[in-house]
DNA sequence: TGCCGCATACCAACTGGTTGGTATGCTCGT
DNA sequence: ACGAGCATACCAACCAGTTGGTATGCGGCA
């Protein structure tokens, strides 16, 4: 084990860009070599195949984006329904904001792989779920604190409200608003469900 | 101009299961011929590219689904609001039900194509919210019915209603559930809207 | 300290299979 | 007999992966 190993973080960071523009399957090895300033002798030495790319990018993200998150200033919040209400917001600003690179790498590719590569779409599904299960203490907490025991579990408003939306790419330039707007929507969602304790159905 | 043309119809057919399947770059157009049963002529004879047919494919969608929508039961209800619970529950149905493939392929395909092929984002984003527009009459005369004027537009709650949740492939078999529980949170929400006008919170 | 052995990091050129696309010809209804 | 629908045969470009090699650092031993 020695020093430096540029190449692979290079490789990784230029797979976040690479596979976000262009998809998985349409991300060439090339293309990340040329992005990354590196040769393919690098890239097969440092992974054994394009899927195994995958696997590690898939990773990779988690740790970028965990990293993110969790330097978030809506953990400062007293409250844990505010924090998740800040949560909400911040995935918010990340959108509409200067940090648009944002969107979500393994949402796109677990799209692409679920049916071809289940390495890749199993390391997807931990970096989501992992990244949601981040919210699922302070849920916890909030429906503790207002005494809410609505027939919804924790994990899967988590799931939920920790979800991007799909259709990130749909409205190029303007239209972006659009996401925002979903945002607000399930911002108000949460704000529903704790303003109003006991969610009785309404009918079938 | 004339009679038959099978081979673009199965084709066509052909696109949305395999797309959906494999991604859009993943597929091949032998792939497509040989689900089609026909041959790489008849596919380049009806389309001038691969890329032609995608827009088509996206259009195809479009005609599909317009059609299981528009005779799908939920219209019947004589309460518009009923009508938009429905259609959620309606969509349920379809993912949990005997019918799996009615994921969203124009959803898969744009998430690959939005960077390098303008013309398949566009028919996609047609298809999209041209389908979210089907939904907005009835949220504009439930809002009226119930004197519901919150600060979100009927337009922008059609989009969010109608979006498919992005990570329908993680839980291959049993984890499938997911998804299910998301319409339920997204119908609460939808109930929620309607049973508390914005300003005056109230008990039960 | 110096240098030897070796593993790791990286590179340039090549290859064999794949893929989008074409050129051409057959067939059948009108 | 003529064009529409479709098949067969083929190609050039591309792409994942290989081969064979160089460079650089590190531990150990004198």
């Amino acid at each position: 084990m020695s020093r430096t190993a540029v190449a692979k973080e290079k490789l990784l960071n230029a797979a976040l860009g690479v596979i976000r523009e262009k998809g998985y399957a349409a991300t060439t090895v090339d293309d990340l070599c040329a992005r990354a300033g590196v040769t393919k002798g690098a890239f097969f030495h440092h992974f054994k195949s394009k899927d195994a790319l995958g696997v590690a990018a898939a990773q990779h993200w988690s740790t970028v984006t965990g990293a993110l998150f969790e330097r978030a200033p809506y953990h400062d919040h007293p409250d844990p329904l505010d924090r998740v209400l800040a949560y909400i917001d911040f995935r918010r600003a990340l959108l509409d904001g200067a940090i648009p690179e944002v969107t979500c790498v393994v949402g796109t590719m677990v799209q692409e792989t679920y049916g071809q590569h289940p390495e890749i779409r199993d390391a997807c599904a931990m970096s989501i779920f992992g990244h949601a299960d981040t919210l699922v203490d302070d849920i916890h907490a909030a429906m503790r604190d207002r005494g809410v025991t609505g027939n919804w579990s924790a994990e899967s408003c988590c799931t939920y409200a920790g979800g991007a939306p799909g259709r990130l790419h749909l409205g190029q330039g303007e239209g972006d608003v659009d996401v925002a707007v979903e945002r607000e929507h399930l911002r108000r969602y949460v704000e529903l469900l704790f303003s109003q304790p006991v969610t009785a159905p309404r009918r079938q």
